[in-house]
DNA sequence: GACCGCTGGGTTGCATACAAACCTCTGAAC
DNA sequence: GTTCAGAGGTTTGTATGCAACCCAGCGGTC
């Protein structure tokens, strides 16, 4: 088993990702270290990782707060994502290899065929095929910064519920997006691959700001 | 006074960048609490903040380790900085502050004053000159996390002294690029300000590789 | 009534102590 | 000579205790 720290690290992500603390809450160290069952020390460092990847923000002798998200904050997640995840998409593009090409194809597979996306198990399906097809393609760029980044740039809460605002149509662009992907680096053409990733955020980014706009609606109306 | 780990953090990050700690060498927590004049406790919470930004490797149970450069690393970091100032320039075009211009012209006035760089003091007002100037930049762009990327990003050991490797030429030139970028953002135009500052960091890369090549033939022939 | 200082409760910051893991060195077996 | 096992020492991982700090609430003063 992996350290103590780093499961609490691992474990307060998710929370953070999933909402279940919402943004601006405040996280008292004795709470998570009750939570998880281990001692403050180990809290205090995930925190600080926390921290540092803009997961939450320490206030020195004030605690920690759960990061949130203004509308430039979630452009600006966007807008990184669309530079850096192109990028990736360049390298694993130059790199194109076999054995994560599959994986990716496998990915893309595990997605379609959860379609339609009418149940949790589906939406969850989907969005754990995403994952895949995204990670093997960071691996596959051969940057580890790049990818570190990536995988640790904190994401608006939202955004893992964001499969459940794709329409169909929006699912099934998504899903072509993948495998244009994958005939881009099959190819090798570095600037083909880019181009689709770049769309591809882009994409998302037009749905998260869709479903925030209904959502601001819903909630004005109530 | 700060926190006593952000202070250990900053002076840690300084080593590691100024090469007190030497690629590869280990670093011991009771070694550094002791230089430091503090415990254990705020130095690890450092160590880990290290290890997030990749300024060192933590291995569990083991220990930390201050990270190793191979030529890929190098190069993976001369392009994600080429791709992120470059995006920051953009939105620092589209900004246009007037005070941060101003500290951006200040800094590129001392680094033109301290011409010729024939001594450390010169070199290192230089050096503080165009930390200055891409922090403005930075700050003028708005985006908060390109920004803490960026300043975060583990940078070469050897990059700090990299002015030390600019012939007058190339000095030359790494200030009127910097001018070069003032005109742009005044004049608001994101793409020249974009392509100014990928120049700029790739004419950097260009010097840090002969200078690595030139001390590879220095150590071979010793 | 508004502002200031103080005090008490509560939370974080850091130091220390102990537990657990790892590395090394020794020595014996093959 | 090589390999493997084990013991000892060293270092990291985690828990706990205390000090420092922040904040809210209460009197007191102007």
């Amino acid at each position: 088993m992996a350290t103590a720290w780093e499961q609490a690290y691992l474990t307060l992500r998710r929370r953070l990702a999933d909402g279940t603390y919402p943004p601006g809450s405040r996280l008292r160290e004795e709470d998570l270290a009750a939570q998880l069952g281990v001692s403050r020390t180990p809290v205090r460092e995930a925190l600080r990782r926390l921290d540092a990847e803009g997961w939450l923000r320490v206030v020195p002798n004030q605690g920690a707060f759960a990061a949130e998200w203004s509308d430039a904050d979630i452009e600006e997640v966007y807008d990184l994502r669309s530079v850096l995840e192109s990028h990736a998409a360049e390298h694993a593009a130059n790199a194109a290899d076999r054995r994560l090409v599959a994986v990716m194809e496998a990915a893309c597979e595990q997605a379609e065929s959860a379609l339609p996306a009418d149940s949790q198990a589906a939406v969850e399906a989907i969005s754990d095929a995403n994952v895949r097809f995204h990670r093997a393609l960071w691996e596959m760029s051969g940057q580890a910064r790049c990818s570190a980044i990536l995988s640790s740039l904190a994401v608006p809460p939202m955004a893992l519920r964001n499969f459940r605002n794709f329409d169909a149509a929006g699912l099934r662009r998504s899903m072509d997006q993948h495998r244009e992907m994958i005939a881009a680096i099959v190819a090798g053409d570095a600037a083909w691959a880019s181009a689709v990733m770049r769309a591809h955020v882009q994409a998302g980014r037009a749905v998260f700001r869709a479903a925030t706009a209904r959502e601001r609606r819903g909630r004005r109306a109530a």
